[in-house]
DNA sequence: TTGATAGGCAAGTGACTGCTTGCCTATCCT
DNA sequence: AGGATAGGCAAGCAGTCACTTGCCTATCAA
């Protein structure tokens, strides 16, 4: 379900921090990303937590990533965003999701 | 924290699904949402659990209760919605949320 | 080649969460 | 009054989740 992976996503602070601050600067790497939660936010959290963030992240939609060398930087993209609020602003003839977990 | 509240309370399938019927017909009771539950999504849920889910969306913001007698109707409120996306699409001079749980 | 840097995989743990069950209160209808 | 209906409170349980620790691979610079 693609809808819940996304509504998963959001469901931590920290991810929602990690979207803030690839809103403010695009193409961090996983590295860069950990050094602004601890300077900028003081999150104590280690890289591999951060690298399970992104993981999140990018299987929602919400983050691509794209390798050069060693390094591996991280986009935001916020197309799946916009798509959240319009499921409740007007009324669905059929319910929109399935809901057999 | 709000925002907290508001991602948590869309985190669950169920949740967003009664948001779903209560987009489809407003003012509902709690018996009534759960018969739709049951009925038009399979969902085999106890009134409790219901219950709990509606004081989660109510606790968010996005469901707003008015008694009459010994009803209680649960009624939509879209207004949280409109401004998730919002934080993300345009930088912000610095983070809008504090995360320090 | 050696060491340093950037990142990945996997298992373990503590806390949170969704859900149930059992019992209780309040309102309405005969 | 008495039963039926609508809803609330609280404890308990199982599954999920965020996070850490330890080890491994890949790329670059000297």
């Amino acid at each position: 379900m693609v809808a819940d992976d996304l509504f998963k996503a959001l469901a931590d602070p920290t991810r929602r921090t990690i979207l803030d601050e690839l809103t403010q600067k695009s193409g961090q790497t996983l590295f860069e990303i950990c050094a602004r939660l601890s300077m900028k936010h003081q999150l104590g959290i280690s890289r591999q937590g951060v690298s399970q963030h992104l993981a999140v992240l990018e299987a929602a939609g919400l983050v691509e990533t794209r390798r050069e060398g060693r390094y591996k930087f991280h986009d935001l993209n916020t197309a799946p965003l916009r798509r959240i609020a319009d499921r409740w602003l007007a009324p669905h003839p059929s319910g929109p999701e399935e809901n057999t977990p």
